[in-house]
RNA sequence: GCCAGCGUAGCUCAGUUGGUAGAGCAGCUGAUUCGUAAUCAGCAGGUCAGGAGUUCGAAUCUCCUCGCUGGCUCCA
């Protein structure tokens, strides 16, 4: 028979291997970098018989994006392998490829700590060594069970029980054997590039009722020189992270006296998230928003009313007044209908867009704090619109594109998701099928491509998440659009149609930026704290060569200042280069320098925070330069948001 | 909340096997009047997160509380 690799063919002898053709078909460099190859749309061992009937067969090479889950997943069975020659009796359970690497979960009597990780690192090495090829082969279920048993390893029996079918394939790389469906590198001398990380805790199966178990990560490539590289982005990352540049910029800081969670904004940081802000209030006018604002606190009786008491009271803070039961506000949607139901409602009211600026409290787990990223008190840019349901599909679409204007306008790439309906839920079957289909739709009709995350939704309905990167890659949920008919019902909304009839309406809840806070902290990360001018807390700083030109820089900055600009004046007794180097260090976008030239011509010298120097400018021609500056992200947005005036 | 690791001056970090703490930057004072990323000198600054215990003696060992970090579960 003959198969065909890329442009060759090959003919192959009966019981010849995968890598036996490839190797014929490839020149030695390519097939010594290939781990496995694709037949069909699966991928396959090089140590396997070719299959009967085989056409064709592409080799997947190690730093192929398919080649580095092959190998970041040996790498885990490699460690396991290690784990359980340093500890025989630590049980293993799985160990997937992820992002950069792997992880593998271990049962043990006690956790691994760093020491532990050296040897590992050390006895992996060993294997890696050895040069131990990869032997696959398919065992019964009773067959496998027996293997299981015998080496005591309760997990493995119990992943096994998971899997359908009547057989199931076991790899044995040295003296390791694992449950696996492969496919491996052919053997572990394939593993060129890995480092164990970190230890965590996990629990098993994901589930918290379960025992936790220790996970040890590690980071894997193909080679050196890519991991080498990885680990060096991860120190860069960490420049990044928006908790350091928090405290260098001076944005904002947590006390541990304020509490766990509760951001203390510093006057730049403040400053920064009002121009945001105010941003929003005219953005949402603009696009036919009504700007409310509803209590911090709402009766105890009204949270039961919504569903909010049965299904979110873990997450809430009650207090009392005057023996009456309260609840701080973990969402804004009740006093929005509060003003909805305030007085009757036609078909020709609709839709209502109701915007505020929602500081809501939230009892997030001690342990899942993270900087401004999640908080316990935070402001959602929060809007409920209240719509006729044939009005749905075009709100929906409208808020879509809203989301895009304003998270293209900071550069950020996203990700969209759709979550359906989670086991903890309040609603008709009929109900949530309307909202999940509406918003199938509007993903549709704006050509939003999306990821299904099935049962991720809200309590009362279906939602679309839009994700934003941190500067480790991790997501962070933002904007999120979630339909709505179980709270409309639950408060008796209605309107008058045409008809003179009563009618219930629907609900969009959204957020934007999602929380303010959540917002900053990955623009902060995105940005490396360098804001676009719009938003810097201080656009541009005129710097004195010496006192004999603080006269001038203080006509200047007066100019500048009335012309809307946010200026201020650095006069201390400093060489140039010094306050060059504190600008540069706050990301000011601007830095005018006055010396005798400037003086003389009454201008000043303009250096941008890049590093590039314009030279000499006329003041009118700066305060130009700087007003175009903060205009021009909207004008390539094709929003006419117009900040300075 | 769970697992692990941390918490030393405003910031970044030293601190050997237990013998009551140091550096750089920032701050203050003085000198210097200087052209695009750090001028020099001096001074001051800490109940070593908080509490309890072991010990003749604790930043260092043990326990508890608070907080932080990385994960897990959860979530904007």
């Amino acid at each position: 028979m003959h198969v065909r690799v890329g442009e060759n063919t090959v003919e192959v002898q009966a019981g010849e291997s995968v890598g036996q053709v490839l190797a014929k078909a490839l020149s030695g460099k390519a097939y010594k970098n290939t781990v496995v190859a694709r037949y069909g749309d699966a991928l396959i061992d090089l140590s396997s018989p070719v299959p009967a009937g085989c056409e064709a067969l592409t080799p997947v090479a190690a730093d192929s994006p398919e080649g580095l889950d092959v190998v970041r997943h040996s790498a885990a069975h490699v460690m396991a392998e290690a784990v359980k020659k340093l500890f025989p009796k630590a049980q293993v359970t799985i160990g997937p490829a992820i992002e950069h690497g792997f992880y593998y979960d271990f049962a043990f009597e006690r956790p691994f700590t760093p020491e532990d990780l050296v040897a590992i690192q050390a006895e992996m090495d060993r294997i890696v060594a050895a040069n131990h090829p990869f032997f696959c082969r398919t065992a019964s279920r009773e067959e496998a069970a027996a293997v299981f048993d015998k080496m005591g390893e309760q997990y493995k029996l119990e992943v096994l029980e998971a899997i359908p079918g009547d057989t199931v394939t076991l790899y044995t790389q040295g003296g390791f054997t694992d449950l696996c469906r492969g496919p491996h590198v052919p053997s572990t001398g394939f593993l060129k590039a890995y480092k164990l990380t970190h230890v965590a805790g996990a629990y098993w199966r994901g589930d918290d009722k379960r025992p936790m178990l220790t996970r040890i990560y590690g980071a894997a490539f193909a080679d050196a020189n890519a991991l080498k590289k990885y680990l060096h982005h991860l120190e860069e990352a960490k420049k990044r992270d928006h908790r350091r540049l928090g405290t260098q910029l001076d944005l904002f800081s947590f006390s541990e006296e304020a509490g766990a969670g509760m951001v203390i904004w510093h006057p730049k940081g403040a400053l920064v998230r009002t121009i945001l802000e105010d941003f929003e209030r005219k953005e949402h006018l603009k696009r036919g928003y009504h700007i409310v604002q509803g209590p911090q606190l709402l009766k105890r009786e009204l949270w039961e009313r919504s569903g909010h008491y049965e299904n979110y009271r873990e997450n809430m803070y009650f207090t009392e007044i005057d023996e009456q039961a309260y609840g701080v506000k973990p969402m804004n949607c009740l006093s929005h209908m509060l003003i909805y139901k305030s007085r009757m409602r036609s078909y020709r009211d609709l839709p209502l867009r109701y915007f505020e600026l929602g500081v809501v409290h939230r009892h997030e787990k001690s342990g899942v704090l993270h900087g401004l990223l999640r908080v316990r008190q935070f402001t959602q840019d929060d809007a409920h619109i209240i719509c006729r349901p044939d009005q749905l599909q075009e709100e929906i679409i409208a808020i879509i594109d809203f989301v895009r204007d304003v998270v293209g306008l900071f550069g950020f790439e996203f990700e969209a998701n759709l979550s359906t309906r989670p086991e903890k839920s309040i609603g008709s079957d009929e109900a949530w099928e309307l909202a999940t289909n509406a918003l199938i739709q509007a993903l549709e009709g704006a050509g939003l491509p999306y990821q299904l995350n099935e049962g991720d939704g809200a309590f009362y309905g279906p939602k679309i998440d839009i994700k934003l990167k941190d500067a480790l890659d991790r997501r962070w949920q933002c904007a999120t659009i979630q339909c709505d008919f179980t709270l409309p019902e639950r408060f008796d909304l209605m309107y008058t149609g045409a008809d003179g009839e009563r009618h219930r309406p629907a609900m969009l809840h959204r957020v934007i930026l999602g929380a303010v806070e959540r917002f900053m902290g990955v623009l902060i990360e995105h940005t490396t704290g360098a804001f676009p001018t719009w938003l810097a807390p201080v656009q541009a700083r005129i710097l004195t060569v010496t006192e004999a030109h603080d006269a001038h820089a203080q006509v200047v900055v007066d100019r500048l200042r009335n012309a809307g600009i946010r200026a201020e004046t650095d006069l201390r007794n400093e060489k140039l280069g010094y306050k060059v180097r504190e600008a540069q260090m706050e990301k000011i976008p601007y830095m005018l320098v006055i010396g005798d030239q400037e003086m003389e011509q009454r201008a000043v010298n303009v250096r941008l925070r890049s590093g590039e120097n314009l030279g000499l400018k006329d003041v009118e021609e700066v305060m130009d330069l700087i007003l175009e500056d903060c205009q021009a992200p909207f004008k390539r947005g094709g929003m006419r948001y117009n900040f300075c005036q």
